[in-house]
DNA sequence: ACCCAGGCATTGG
DNA sequence: CCAATGCATGGG
């Protein structure tokens, strides 16, 4: 039993919804009660506990992953109190509601960017099928868990090895393109928003919806705000449109009114729209 | 046998 | 600049 201290309020069960709610996914395992995850080769276990997470094993390296896994880094007190000072009925429900809840960060940038490629158009249960299938071909299975398949991995794979996974050959190309690009990511994730929106849109596969789900869930920058993003735009029509339909443009003109929560209002209106009750 | 699902690049006006 | 098109799989 080793306690990682969370700050306070922490929802372990919200807080890894997103890792039970389309199907396993193999690097980022619910197991057992517990979210499993393979760090520098070892596995690692987060589990509920008093105060914060249980973590086994716990020191040096696992730590700063654990605090990822469970989005440690929010600012969650100033949002809640941002969301008491406003006058938005469906935040302050939503603040309520799911109280405690830390979106969970993507660990890796090349992760991150191909995890959102097998998400790109397609159904989020087809993406995590694809994406398992990619994980067990060229990642490497530690206990329960999977290492997500390494840049070198992936660089050194065929188009056909990749689309015999169930991706397109479009987006086999877009894999290997990035994974043999040799991207500088300590400089890239230190960009600016609009800067890294720039860099990264440069390069093909990578649009607008995949460079803001990277602001929002790698880096957790504060105002990312996927407008392009079917799912949020699902939950502002229910939450805000009484389920009538919104275009895209309107969607991002909806975020300067989350100024500068965008993201994690995101987060919430996402998770408040799958789980029951809100 | 359809149709849609947490996009994107390409092509043609 | 905007509209139309193809893409692969999973679930309804």
């Amino acid at each position: 039993m080793s306690l990682l201290r969370l700050p306070e309020p922490f929802d372990f069960e919200l807080s890894t919804e997103r890792f039970r709610a389309f199907g396993p996914d193999l690097a980022n395992l619910w197991h057992a009660g517990a979210l499993h995850r393979v760090a520098g080769g070892r596995e690692l276990r987060i589990g509920p506990s008093e105060g914060g997470v249980d973590v086994e094993p716990l020191d040096a390296e696992t730590e700063p992953v654990a605090l990822k896994l469970v989005g440690a880094e929010f600012d969650l007190d100033g949002f809640y109190a941002w969301v008491e000072a406003g006058s938005d009925p469906v935040l302050k429900r939503l603040v309520v509601a799911l109280r405690g809840f830390r979106p969970p960060l993507g660990l890796d940038p090349f992760e991150t960017l191909v995890t959102s490629i097998t998400a790109q158009q397609v159904s989020l249960f087809a993406a995590f099928a694809i994406r398992n299938r990619l994980i067990e071909r060229f990642g490497v299975r530690a206990v329960h868990a999977y290492a997500f398949p390494t840049e070198a991995a992936l660089a050194a794979a065929t188009a056909d090895e990749i689309v015999a996974t169930g991706f397109s050959w479009r987006k086999a190309e877009y894999v290997l393109g990035i994974a043999r690009a040799g991207l500088d990511w300590q400089r890239i994730t230190s960009l600016q928003d609009e800067e890294i929106h720039e860099e990264l849109e440069a390069i093909r596969g990578i649009g607008e919806w995949t460079v803001d789900w990277f602001l929002a869930r790698h880096l957790a920058r504060p105002r990312a705000w996927p407008a392009g993003d079917l799912g949020l735009r699902k939950a502002v029509e229910a939450f805000y449109a009484d389920g009538a339909t919104l275009t895209t443009p309107e969607v991002r003109a909806m975020g300067a009114r989350f100024e500068p929560f965008q993201n994690l209002t995101a987060h919430y209106l996402l998770t408040g729209l799958r789980v029951a009750g809100v």
